[in-house]
DNA sequence: ATTTTGACGTA
DNA sequence: CGTACGTCAAAATA
């Protein structure tokens, strides 16, 4: 029977017209073929994502498509081949079955959701345009052999994709097989050095190697007692397999008489797992050249199998829209025009209303900052550079003036920092449309840094000019020699800036984020920028008496734990804890890290219930006493001239759109502790006011649970006013309300947080010390009385991995890519923030509004007092005299209002001089 | 001299 | 085998 080129064979791509985009190597020699076996890899990727994680609305099973799918766009990404090629096997005898029946004969038939996919692998491949052929009575890696064959010796490079260890005989210097180690995505390169590292023979003889030791996937037998040390002992001693089957009697001991008797086995193993490099298909070289994908189609079967992430990945890989290579890459065009004295008048009278852009060279930290130097620019990449050393009175007025213009359109990057610089000079910047930095975060909140110049190369595919790109704040700007260098690296930011504008806040739209950033994110900068101007005061003498309070109790500490074991040791060295704990007391074992075992705290509390030592119990004062006596001592080392802490948001470091705080850190202030919580007593009210306010929300992450799920049972347990961990309680455990008891209370307040962070069964035993049986149980019976809860848990993360990404109630997005790795613990991760993020992004969102709500109402009615931190759902505020009623009131209804949600939003404010004393 | 790790504070 | 952060000292690495 001649071998007949199967149905799916796709000679449409084959015809398909040559790419203009993709230039065809000027010779077979310049050619890199990419080869896959697509059974082999399809069933590697079946196996590799977890079924029911993907699958279309109407049911039908996508993993293997969308894991080979994934596989193919990397590599080609990757590997950048000019050809690619997959075979496939077909149904029916090859000539291996009928020399052996046996052939493969271990091998269940594949699972019926795998079955169905290969045609959907296929449909995929068209739409690519990559030529894929089956042969009746040939296997793939025939076809492939073949192929590698022709495409080698014309010169090419050939990388061969396969799971199937017999291509190993076709590596060469020029032929690579890349084998799936685990997953599809994780491939090892198998170069003639690796194939004999890895097996001590060289490519050519490893089917001399397999043919002794045996592959189990084919059904093939191997010499019993012989295994792949033996076997390449034998095939290098005797110069190949032939060598030692014509020497077999020579070989001595039981592995040679087992060899004699399986002599037949392995002749026929060979004659099975040699490739056959001379198929007869009409395909060559020129056949398989990488052609234009149709657009179209990708579009209609990637919807149809409802890809919406890789199908991002695909575009993004393709040469069109892969600008940014080097060379592309150009200098951003700047005029820049150092300012005449008089012209800035005029300059900005000849751009009103249009949008531009301002960079300042400057410092800033501390709520406060400096200015030296700054530039504006227009929409045509004239930069106007300003040296505020020599500016006159009359520019400088008529520069404090459109700075200050709240209709002034300008684009920055960094606003918060801009504010504190330009302040450093008397200057006030009101009209932001746009801050760059904020607009890329929004866009990309995973990201590490924003940096100007990467944000020029990724948008613009320009480059800022060279010594521009670094920080404008940094010292080359000072120009030593007296000129206006600062301003010129000014100009060019602020050209860059100008036009980042238009395809960020496109960017943003596409994104869904425009309201976002224009209600939130840059209402909120302007919130935060009189915050860190503000900062909270601190009383030093108060924070010095503690200091040395807990100098003192390190002291004791320490002396108590070196009495304990007769010598001293740096304590907070793990390492010399562990050579202490586990060598010398030889106590037992705890939770290993990656350089030995933990001593954290949890252990040593641990240890010291089971052996009571009086080391641990040292350990563990001095642990707690280091560490505030280290807070304290950072936080009198941050107090400005004016007595006063002045942290630094960050607006855009958190990917789920929280704040966090820095230099110094006023976010993570102790106050579960009672020695911890004294430190809050150090954060006073300031001259001139009344007190301090805290007004936070109770469980709103919970609350909002309850609105994301809309589960009835726990938006009544909010409404009723119950306590909330009480109420769920009663159902859970189905008693009443007044019958739950404190240790069940704990466990329900437990999991109830818990589960917003993804936690498992399995995690919740470990955190409340039960049984894994019990923590299941008690699981169990949440989500039967709390149904809802665990459908919109398992719905945003199946949304999240069709979607590609998660939303809050402000629809801020957070992107999760490895919701389809093949990577457990990457996929796992990445479920549990698509748990979170929305729940934390939400709150998130909700704090935020307030935060503006409450500044706003403070200047409208004209009041003193003034919001001065947040620490995620506590706002803290400094009250001026005679507004404590009003501000408590409007700080309650605005904290309140911030969010329309189907369940209250409950506030509770305290009041005092300190933060102690006004919290709760 | 700089980066990574372990430990630990907050929500 | 529970999310999001920042900070410090020790250890590891250059």
């Amino acid at each position: 029977m001649p071998p007949r080129l199967a149905p799916v064979t796709d000679h449409d791509a084959l015809d398909a017209p040559a790419d203009p985009e993709i230039t065809a190597p000027a010779a077979a020699s310049d050619a890199k073929l990419l080869l896959i076996d697509g059974h082999s890899m399809a069933f590697r990727a079946f196996f590799a994502l977890p079924v029911e994680n993907f699958a279309t609305t109407d049911g039908q099973p996508t993993n293997a498509v969308y894991g080979f799918t994934s596989m193919l766009i990397n590599l080609v990404r990757d590997e950048q081949p000019t050809h690619v090629f997959v075979a496939w096997d077909m149904s029916g005898p090859t000539f291996r079955t009928e020399q052996y029946a046996e052939y493969k004969g271990t091998r269940s038939a594949a699972p019926d959701e795998f079955k169905g996919q290969v045609p959907l692998i296929q449909e995929v491949l068209a739409a690519l345009s990559i030529p894929h052929v089956g042969i009746s009575g040939i296997e793939a890696d025939d076809v492939l052999a073949t192929l590698t064959d022709r495409a080698e010796r014309q010169g090419a490079e050939v990388l061969v994709c396969s799971g199937d260890r017999d291509t190993f005989q076709l590596v060469t210097d020029r032929v690579t097989v890349l084998y799936p180690r685990k997953g599809v995505s994780d491939l090892v390169r198998m170069t003639p050095a690796a194939v004999e590292e890895k097996y001590g023979v060289p490519p050519g003889r490893y089917p001399d190697l397999a043919a002794l030791v045996g592959e189990t996937s084919d059904n093939l037998p191997g010499v019993p007692g012989v295994g792949p040390k033996t076997a390449a002992k034998w095939i290098n001693a005797y110069d190949g397999l032939d060598g030692v089957v014509g020497s077999a009697t020579a070989i001595t001991g039981k592995a040679g008489e087992s060899l004699r008797a399986n002599l037949a086995q392995v002749i026929m193993n060979r004659q099975l797992n040699g490739l056959m490099r001379d198929v007869d298909t009409p395909l060559q070289l020129a056949d398989l050249v990488r052609v234009p994908i149709d657009r179209e189609a990708v579009h209609q079967v990637f919807d149809a199998l409802q890809f919406r992430v890789l199908r991002d990945r695909l575009f993004d890989m393709l040469p069109k829209d892969e600008a940014g290579t080097a060379e592309d890459v150009e200098d951003l065009a700047v005029q820049v025009t150092d300012l005449v004295p008089g012209a800035l008048a005029p300059w900005l009278a000849a751009r009103e209303g249009q949008e531009l852009g301002l960079d300042v060279a400057g410092t800033s930290a501390h709520g406060t900052g400096d200015a030296w130097a700054l530039a504006i620019a227009d929409g045509e990449g004239e930069s106007l550079a300003i040296d505020l050393a020599t500016i006159g009175d009359a520019d400088l007025d008529v520069l404090g003036a459109w700075l200050a213009d709240p209709a002034a359109a300008i684009t920055v990057h960094d606003a918060k920092s801009t504010s504190h610089s330009l302040a450093g000079r008397g200057l006030v910047l009101a009209g932001v449309t746009l801050d760059t930095l904020l607009a890329a975060y929004l866009c990309h909140p995973d990201q590490r840094t924003y940096d100007l110049g990467d944000l020029t190369v990724r948008y613009l595919k320009r480059e800022l000019p060279s010594g521009v790109d670094a920080a404008s704040d940094g010292m080359l700007d000072l120009g030593l020699d007296g000129d206006s260098s600062g301003g010129r690296t000014a100009a060019a930011r602020a050209v860059a800036v100008r036009e980042l504008g238009e395809p960020l806040r496109a960017d943003l739209a596409t994104r869904g984020a425009t309201a976002l950033m224009g209600d939130v994110e840059l209402p909120v900068l302007a919130t935060l920028v009189d915050m860190e101007r503000a900062g909270i005061a601190a009383d030093v003498p108060y924070f010095t008496t503690l200091l040395n309070e807990f100098d003192a109790a390190v002291e004791r500490a320490a002396a108590g734990a070196y009495e304990a074991i007769g010598r001293s040791v740096n304590l907070g060295s793990p390492k010399q804890l562990q050579e202490v704990l586990f060598d010398e007391l030889g106590m037992p074992k705890t939770r290993k890290t990656k350089t030995g075992y933990t001593t954290d705290a949890d252990a040593l509390a641990d240890l010291f219930a089971r052996t009571e030592h009086p080391f641990l119990e040292n350990l563990l004062a001095h642990r707690e006493a280091i560490r505030l006596r280290q807070t304290v001592e950072g936080l009198l080392k941050s107090v400005s001239p004016d007595g006063r802490i002045h942290t630094t948001f960050q607006q855009t470091v958190a990917a789920t759109g929280r704040l966090s705080s820095v230099d110094p850190n006023l976010q993570n202030i102790p106050i579960r502790t009672t020695e911890g919580y004294r430190i809050r007593e150090g954060f006073v009210v300031g001259e001139g006011y009344e007190g301090l306010l805290t007004a936070d929300y109770s469980q709103i992450e919970m609350r909002i649970m309850a609105h994301l799920s809309g589960d009835a049972g726990l938006i009544e347990a909010f409404r009723s006013g119950e306590d909330l961990h009480r109420y769920v309680g009663s159902r859970v455990f189905g008693v009443a309300p007044e019958d739950v008891t404190s240790a069940m209370r704990a466990k329900i307040k437990a999991m109830s947080y818990g589960l917003a962070y993804g936690l498992s069964a399995f995690g919740l035993s470990k955190q409340l010390g039960i049984g894994a049986g019990e923590a299941r149980g008690l699981m169990d019976d949440y989500f039967e009385r709390f149904g809802g809860v665990r459908d919109y848990l398992t719905g945003v993360v199946d949304d999240a991995r069709q979607e590609g990404w998660t939303s809050t109630i402000l629809d801020r997005r957070r992107y999760l890519p490895d919701l389809t790795s093949d990577n457990r613990q990457r996929r796992e991760m990445a479920e549990r923030m698509a748990l979170n993020a929305p729940i934390q992004g939400s709150a998130a969102d909700v704090v935020k509004v307030a935060m503006i709500g409450v500044s706003s109402q403070l200047r409208l009615r004209g009041l003193a007092s003034r919001l001065l931190l947040q620490v995620h759902d506590e706002l803290v505020l400094e009250v001026a005299p005679g507004e404590r009623e009003e501000v408590t009131e409007l700080v309650r209804a605005q904290m309140a209002a911030a969010a329309d949600l189907s369940v209250p939003l409950d506030v509770s404010v305290g009041f005092g001089r300190s933060w102690r004393d006004a919290g709760h």
